[in-house]
DNA sequence: TGTCAACTGTCAGCGGCTGACATTAGCCTC
DNA sequence: GAGGCTAATGTCAGCCGCTGACAGTTGACA
């Protein structure tokens, strides 16, 4: 009943679809801000009275200012862990994983549009990627995803993860490459899902090349 | 009395001294809070009472709360890069990567106890890991060390860095399997030097393995 | 319609942080 | 030494994020 509620589940009754306005309203006004006038520059009052709610509202709606933030990215994430339980066991696990990012982003306009306009939220990511408290938050967020991961990966191979050093390994070396892909296109002007689709296959093919401790091959 | 002194060494200035003295003291005693009380039940104010100095001062000698906690991260990074700077440029990348980051720990002590004891800065990075907050920051802090690192694996290798994905790649590979031993190290009972450095060099070593799409070999 | 529970607003307050201005104290010259 | 200069510090006021407490309002449901 706090802070954590789904987007989706509407369901009748009046009260429940005030909430889910009030809600949507904050999330809407709130990345608008953020990604016209920046984050910092934007107060949490701004965004209340924008939604003629008290600010303590907003906090009820929200854990904190961040929050509103990862709204989007919470369910890209699930998205891609979903995407990642369904592929096939007998894939290894960089083909698994893989597969699974490339298909995430190949359905994730389906996955936002309901909730938040998907140039919006491709625009609120680069403040994500330029606002360097978002970045920190970004960055520890993503370390949670990959501890979860990790757990998948070991159970696709039937491992003890404390045992087996691989599956975190593994996870921490694709998910770095992610972020590698990410943070350039952040950076880049093409704030496209294809853009950064592209950017993270290209990427992820580099991987094993990299590694090799002789580049002039 | 009578004599007059002349200070031997020109940065021997009372004032200089002064400054040095409540800046150390400000480190340690904050340091000392947050490993006993934890960082965020310790008020700045605390800290500034404990040295009998205003909350105004304290904030014009470290820029915001979490700069004391990352006063002593800062050496141990540049720390690294210069050993990493300081490897023959026939060793591959991972090659001078993982010895750069071996020799860091083996050199950490004389490094770190003039200005704080080991054990104090052990015992902070545990701080760092459990409090989601510091964590999110020390993930971001790591990412700009990265983007350092690549460029200088680009330098060594000859290579544009912003033509060629290997550099980024590769780093954001070997600095996963960094923080995933790191992190456990974290977790575990054994807070020693040594303990921290069998972790890194035993799960480098896993890199490659886990790179392999196939894992029953 | 009236009762109950959920939702919201208001208020007071804490902690991190900053700008502005006055005060103290090291430094340097005469 | 006395006095002027300036860096370092203290004090004060205030913003912003965030929270607990309490009271008022408004759906839900008998």
């Amino acid at each position: 009943m706090t802070v954590e509620q789904r987007p989706v589940a509407p369901s009748g009754g009046l009260r429940e679809l005030k909430k889910q306005r009030t809600r949507d309203a904050l999330l809407r006004v709130a990345l608008e801000l953020f990604t016209t006038k920046g984050y910092e520059q934007t107060t949490v009052d701004e965004i209340a009275d924008a939604v003629d709610v008290s600010q303590r509202t907003f906090f009820r709606y929200f854990a904190n200012k961040e929050a509103v933030v990862f709204a989007a990215q919470d369910a890209i994430e699930s998205h891609f862990v979903d995407a990642l339980r369904q592929r096939p066991p007998a894939e290894g696990p960089f083909t698994a994983m893989r597969r699974a990012a490339l298909s995430a982003w190949d359905t994730i306009e389906e996955l936002l549009s309901p909730v938040v306009p998907v140039t919006l939220y491709m625009r609120t990511y680069q403040v994500i990627e330029s606002t360097p408290a978002l970045l920190a938050v970004h960055l520890r967020r993503s370390a949670a995803v990959e501890e979860q991961v990790a757990g998948l990966i070991a159970e696709r191979e039937g491992l003890d993860i404390d045992a087996d050093p691989r599956p975190r390994v593994a996870v921490a070396a694709f998910t770095g490459v992610m972020r590698v892909a990410g943070g350039l296109w952040g950076q880049g002007e093409d704030p496209s899902v294809s853009a950064i689709r592209e950017l993270t296959a290209s990427y992820l093919d580099h991987l094993g090349p990299a590694l090799a401790d002789d580049w002039r091959a």
